[in-house]
DNA sequence: AGCAGCCTTCAAAGCGCTTTGAATGGCGTG
DNA sequence: CACGCCATTCAAAGCGCTTTGAAGGCTGCT
């Protein structure tokens, strides 16, 4: 069933038709009820394409899932990033295009959504501290929000991105009042942005509270669970290991948890850890008592928040959307006072 | 640039350009030489929206991925299925759109998309017993693979699934031939077709080596961390608790891990436990030793594989793809043999 | 009665592509 | 030299929708 068709059952012209089921003022009351019964009884959904063609706007928003370099893994922070997006694009009537592809490709992949029209915009994830992607969207004059920012370009594209900084220099020095005087990072990816910021609030931390930052107890790799455990031993295994740990993601932190019970050391007592939470839906830090101390902010919300700002830059552009989240510190069961002695066993 | 201004630009009409791109014979060599340089030098690719709607083709496949039911949460494993699915789309031209829906609200989203023919095929996930969507499609007679299989329905549409049932069967044999007579099964959703034959299987295990299903030790519910933490809790915290586990997602078996580790108890000595295992990207479930003994199937093959179906389904329709895959037993440092005296302590 | 002016409806053009059917030119052949 | 044939190229229609500009039918006014 297609407007043509619709429009001769009801012996009505497909301008009428149209406007009808568009809202348009200029049909009378009762031909657009007519209209919209019809419409409605022939499960008639005007083509996508065609519509799209006509409009010149595809109704439609572009994802990239980035794989992971080498490993080629898909973070499942992204799912629940979309999740969220995706229930206000569902509101407003946008679909979602996705693609997952390689690092190396996801220039290719936005001058092609470009070229080829089938986007109204773009949602630009991790973004590296000089990422060529924002050059190129603004270039090809794609709206764009990045989730996260680049560190060394200028502030003036849209992003959303949480205050990665400050969160890991408070959670820093929340550790450091405890009496933690050796305190490691497990961080993600530095050449990421975010990744870059935390490490830069965690060296912020230690220095605003007198302490020297060790380049031996800041790690940094791909944010799996199994990073997490390695990387736990590692740090347990050294001659002096440090009392405390920030890593950057909920994932890590369970692999970190898997190391110390191993190794027979209780979290909050023995040894302290905080995590950043990405409140990830498969992976709730306790739904009632929280099992990790965390720096929390929702991914969801995040993608939520971006789906808003991308459809007002589409509606308006010129002015960049800009927002920050702050991360709450949430004090749960994996952080206490350090020993006096600084060790970590009782 | 579009197809018109192109073909202005090279003194040349739009049908012989086209035919150039698209490699139709009938184009002088020379000529579909200077086309392509041109179109490459001006980074022309055809309007998707437009070239949709000439060719009646959308080349899009809908994905549609299930929100868990109260909860909301998506299931990191469908993350893993788009990569996979992504892979395979990628080299043949494919988009994805993609839907993030309640399940109430997924049969208006099939019908939407046939509707509105944005897509020439979709994917159904998580499909329930007596799965409505699958009658519905055929109806509308959009091409669709089902990733999992309906219990009731006739065997006469295209899936790709593991054989479930098998795989449990074999794994709870696996447990009893280590000893253990008291097995529990931690399983997802039993509405879902897929855990609903994981516990087939189970049953059939222990009935194949002589033992009784004891309904206590069957627990059922969204496969989070945070539920294999509580069922582990629960289960141990029985007055004749199991010595064995089986359960159905890697993840739950971190939470259970946790609650064992909590409980002093050590996996493949004092308990054992069996995982199934999708091979998700951020779970590896070790990478030169395995952490759980599991029952293994990457779910990013099986992406690949219902891509793949898909496609040749829309290229010639009517015949049924139908795929089984099997989950590989590998055995890791979870399991042992059971204690004589059938307790879990030392 | 005649006319302006509004409300409602319509025919047709256009979005950017593919594809049909026709036209052009160069070539070999009788 | 005329003819037909093949290799190229083209103009135009059509995909299903929106939207412009025009027209038809009423009303109310003079």
């Amino acid at each position: 069933m297609n407007l043509r068709d619709l429009a001769l059952e009801l012996g009505l012209s497909q301008t009428t038709v149209s406007r009808a089921l568009n809202g348009y003022p200029e049909v009378a009351e009762a031909t657009r009820q007519r209209v919209s019964d019809a419409a409605r009884r022939h499960n008639y959904k005007p083509n996508t394409r065609a519509k799209a063609l006509a409009t010149g706007r595809a109704m439609a928003i572009g994802h990239v899932i980035p794989l992971a370099a080498q490993t080629e893994m898909v973070n499942p922070v992204f799912a629940d990033f979309i999740a969220g997006a995706s229930e206000t694009y569902m509101s407003n009537g946008y679909d979602i295009v996705l693609s997952v592809t390689k690092n190396e490709d996801e220039a290719r992949v936005y001058l092609d959504m470009a070229a080829k029209r089938m986007v109204d915009g773009v949602i630009v994830q991790s973004p590296t501290a000089d990422d060529p992607r924002i050059a190129l969207l603004k270039k090809v004059g794609l709206p764009f929000v990045v989730h996260g920012r680049a560190a060394d370009l200028p502030d003036d594209y849209s992003y959303i991105d949480v205050n990665n900084k400050r969160a890991f220099q408070r959670g820093t020095e929340f550790l450091v009042d405890l009496g933690h005087a050796r305190i490691a990072l497990i961080n993600g990816r530095e050449s990421l942005g975010f990744a870059n910021r935390r490490k830069a609030g965690f060296i912020a931390g230690l220095k605003a509270r007198g302490l020297t930052p060790d380049p031996a107890l800041m790690l940094s790799d791909e944010m799996t669970e199994g990073y997490g455990y390695s990387a736990m031993r590692t740090l347990l295994s050294l001659a002096h290991p440090p009392t405390a740990f920030i890593c950057s993601s909920a994932i890590i932190a369970f692999g970190m948890r898997r190391a110390a019970d191993e190794a027979g050391l209780r979290l909050g007592q023995d040894i302290s850890l905080i995590t950043y939470d990405d409140d990830l839906s498969y992976f709730k830090n306790g739904d009632d008592e929280m099992i990790f101390t965390a720096l929390r902010s929702s991914v969801r919300t995040a993608g939520r928040c971006a789906a808003e700002m991308l459809i007002d830059l589409i509606n308006e552009p010129d002015i960049p959307r800009q927002r920050m989240m702050e991360a709450e510190l949430i004090v749960g069961r994996s952080t206490g006072p350090a020993r006096p002695n600084g060790t970590i066993y009782r």
